[in-house]
DNA sequence: TAGTGGTCTAGACCACTGC
DNA sequence: CAGTGGTCTAGACCACTAA
């Protein structure tokens, strides 16, 4: 126990992370400026300016530009992997699932949508079987709970699979994406998913409102019908101080 | 395409990571000096240092103090959900998970354990039905790969399971912890893994050597028996730049 | 001892915001 | 306009490492 004011940029971080999990600011209220806190604890902005950079790269505040620096107002969300997802609301309910885990924390979930055709990214290529920079059909959604963006997911579907169908309209239908698959006897029938935290692309760091320095968590699920063929790559980005991701099963 | 020196943290930043990616630096190089680089870019040293920090918090690089500035050497390391591991291996062959992946990348594999009686952590004494700071046991493995550390797990076991069993010992026999269970009636029935990310405890950061702003990657794994009870807490902690958590199932 | 990064001072100018 | 954070200069002193 130290009695002393805090000295240097670590000990001045964790003197406001404590005042902010003890609430001294509230989710959404915003810190003293950096000069304010430079003469309260008797260093120089910078000083100030790197312990808050501590604090923002744990996603415990952000920075809004001209205004100040403002407490996280969400929880910590919680996603299931997609398998507990199927197994509790069947296949293809995603939607279902983000719309039901906001609720559960009381907070308004939104979405929207963006469908078009682009190049193939470089690394989903091999998989997806195309030429890289070859067309393919990309089913953005983006999500929001009470407004505040909080994940983007982008599918990628071969146009040989997609183009003329359904699956070039916002909305799939019931069951989704996957149960139109099925209809055209492509139903996926082998999922991998890999999850990775890394620094976020330009497009993920602006839509989820990340620093430079805050880490992406992202999910790779990478859908396969009976016959092996490789129907949809998802790329799902999160913000990593903003999630757990939960499994649970049974053993054997 | 910009052919200007690079100015700003941001682009010196983007200039290194892009020679470290094209191989300019290799694995286990050294990067010039902050001073070297500051004349290079003409700047002063503290914009070098603040580019640097943007790779050391991506765990591109990694800093030896008095030494330099070094390219990080490991590839990324694959840990398939222990539900996976379960499928492939058979029960509690977590060891052999971890072995076999290593050698899978042409790297060595080494792990030790420390076994003690420790206060039970706050955030698990509910999970164990224990009171906070009552004694639980606690096994923890750290493992290497190639002698760099790069991951920590605790498990904590209620005392009244553990004491006076094979649990306190290093080698808990075929099968492992779970199959002990087991033999006193408790075998692990239902499990939950919960991902995070965040800040690493001092412990995790001096173990894995990770920078304080480095996030790292957390699974907290709870197994319960066939009444319910929680007969293990395990807590493992990644660095979350070095690792790729897999998941694969089929579709129903 | 010389070289490394860790950290700080005491300024400064800038873009952006809300009034 | 004043206030915010973003970023930089031009130094400085320190602890640590390797020789």
């Amino acid at each position: 126990m130290t009695l002393d004011p805090p000295t240097g940029y670590r000990e001045i971080a964790a003197t406001l992370r404590a005042a902010i999990e003890r609430g001294d600011y509230p989710p959404g209220a915003l810190l003293p400026s950096e000069p304010q806190l430079a003469q309260r604890y008797g260093v120089t902005r910078p000083v100030v300016n790197r312990a808050v950079l501590m604090l923002r790269n744990e996603g415990l505040v952000r920075v809004e530009r001209g205004v100040g620096t403002r407490v996280r107002e969400l929880p910590v969300l919680t996603r299931q992997t997609r398998r507990r997802q199927q197994q509790i609301t069947g296949t293809g309910a995603a939607r279902g699932a983000f719309q039901a885990e906001m609720e559960t924390l009381g907070l308004t979930a939104r979405s929207d949508n963006v469908i078009a055709e682009v190049p193939c990214p470089a690394d989903a290529a091999g998989l997806l079987g195309v030429e890289p920079g070859e067309l393919v059909l990309a089913r953005q959604r983006r999500m929001y709970a009470n407004d505040i963006p909080v994940q983007l997911a982008t599918s990628y579907i071969p146009l040989d699979l997609a183009r003329g169908t359904v699956l070039e309209q916002a909305d799939t239908g019931p069951g989704g994406m996957y149960a139109r698959l099925a209809d055209m006897g492509h139903a996926p029938a082998r999922f991998t998913e890999r999850v990775r935290v890394r620094p976020p692309t330009d497009t993920e760091r602006v839509f989820l409102r990340l620093d430079a320095d805050q880490p992406a968590l992202t999910i790779r699920r990478v859908a396969a019908d009976a016959t092996g063929r490789v129907v949809e790559v998802n790329d799902i980005a999160l913000a990593a101080h903003q999630w757990e991701l939960a499994d649970e099963w049974d053993a054997n």
